[in-house]
DNA sequence: CTATAAAAATAAGTAAGCTTAACTATTCAA
DNA sequence: TTGAATAGTTAAGCTTACTTATTTTTATAG
C-alpha cells in the first residue's frame, strides 16, 4: 500500500514544518524588532538576495505589489542603507537593485537569529542520527531544486 | 573528526530551511492577499492556534508588542470573524480569545497554500527514498519538542 | 522624427500596525 | 472597605505599506 506511505510522508513533512516554523520564528521576531525593521523589509531583502541584482518591478512581481509600493519599499531600504540603487547602464530608465554590504549582514543575522536552535538539536543527536539526516536533507534539497518551475 | 559532521549538519539543515521557505513562501503570499489578509494576521492566527485560547496580554507577549497593539489587531480578527472574544467568567476582567471555525479554515488554507509542493515533492521520490525521509523527519519533530523551553 | 511603450518616481489618499497615555472595570490584599 | 494592581479598551499620533493616477525620462517601432 503506496499510499500509505505518501500520506505518512506528507504528514511528518508538515509537522516537521510547524515545527520547525515556530522554533524560528521565536528569535527571529525580536532580533528584526531590535534592528529597526519591519517584516515586509527583510522579506523584501531575503527575495533581493535570492534573485540576485534586480530591478524594481521584478521586486514588485515578486512580493505581489504595484510597482508604487515597491518603489517606496525600496527606497526606504536605501535610506536604512541596507540597498544600492543605481542606473541601469543598458537600460537608463532602469535601476539596479542590490543588497549593500550592510544589508547582507541584517540578512546573515536573521538567519543566524533564526537557526540559533540548529546547535541545541545537533547536540541530541549522535554522529550516526547527524549523518542520516544530513543525507536525507540533502536529497530534499536536490530533488526540490528539480521541480517542475524551480528558480536558481 | 565529528566537527566535520556537525557542520555539515547545521550547514544542511540551514540549506534546507533557504529552500522550504522560498517554495513555501511562494503560494502563500498570493493566497494571503485573495483572502484579504495581511501577514501579520495570519501570523497571530498561528500563534493563537499553537498556544489555544488564551487571553489577549498572551497574543502581545507572543508578537513582542504592547496589549493595546494586541487589542487592535485581535479587534480586526473579530470584525473578520476569524476569532472570538468572550468574557472570562473566572476574572471578568480577561477576555478569551478564541479561534473561530472559519479562522480555522483560514489557517487550513494558508497550510495546504504552503504545502502545495509536497506531493510534486513526493512524487518525485521512490517508497524507499520517502521511508528514509519520514523516519528521519519523526525523529528531528521529536528531539525538537524535547530541547530546554519547548512549546508544547 | 514622432508616437507609443516602458521604468520608475511622485502625489494623494487609505488602512494597518504600532506607540504612549489616559480611562474603565474588576480583582484582591491590607 | 478602601487602595493598589491587573486586563483590557480607547484616543491621539506616528510610520509603514499599500492603492490609483499622474509625471518624467528613456527606449523603440514605424
Amino acid at each position: 500500500m503506496p499510499e500509505r506511505h505518501a500520506d505518512d510522508f506528507l504528514e511528518s513533512l508538515g509537522e516537521w514544518e510547524q515545527t520547525f516554523m515556530n522554533r524560528s520564528m521565536e528569535r527571529l521576531i525580536p532580533y528584526v524588532k531590535e534592528q529597526g525593521l519591519s517584516m515586509s523589509q527583510v522579506g523584501a531583502l531575503f527575495h533581493l538576495r535570492r534573485i540576485g541584482t534586480c530591478a524594481i518591478s521584478d521586486i514588485g512581481d515578486e512580493l505581489g505589489v504595484t510597482n508604487a509600493a515597491a518603489s517606496q519599499l525600496l527606497d526606504r531600504l536605501v535610506q536604512q542603507g541596507l540597498i544600492t540603487r543605481t542606473e541601469d547602464p543598458s537600460d537608463r530608465r532602469a535601476k539596479r537593485i542590490e543588497l549593500s554590504e550592510k544589508g547582507e549582514l541584517v540578512i546573515r543575522g536573521t538567519i543566524k537569529a533564526r537557526q540559533s536552535w540548529f546547535t541545541a538539536l545537533s547536540a541530541a543527536m549522535n554522529p550516526k542520527e547527524r549523518e542520516r539526516t544530513i543525507a536525507v536533507m540533502r536529497m530534499l534539497i536536490d530533488k526540490t531544486r528539480k521541480l517542475e518551475g524551480s528558480k536558481p
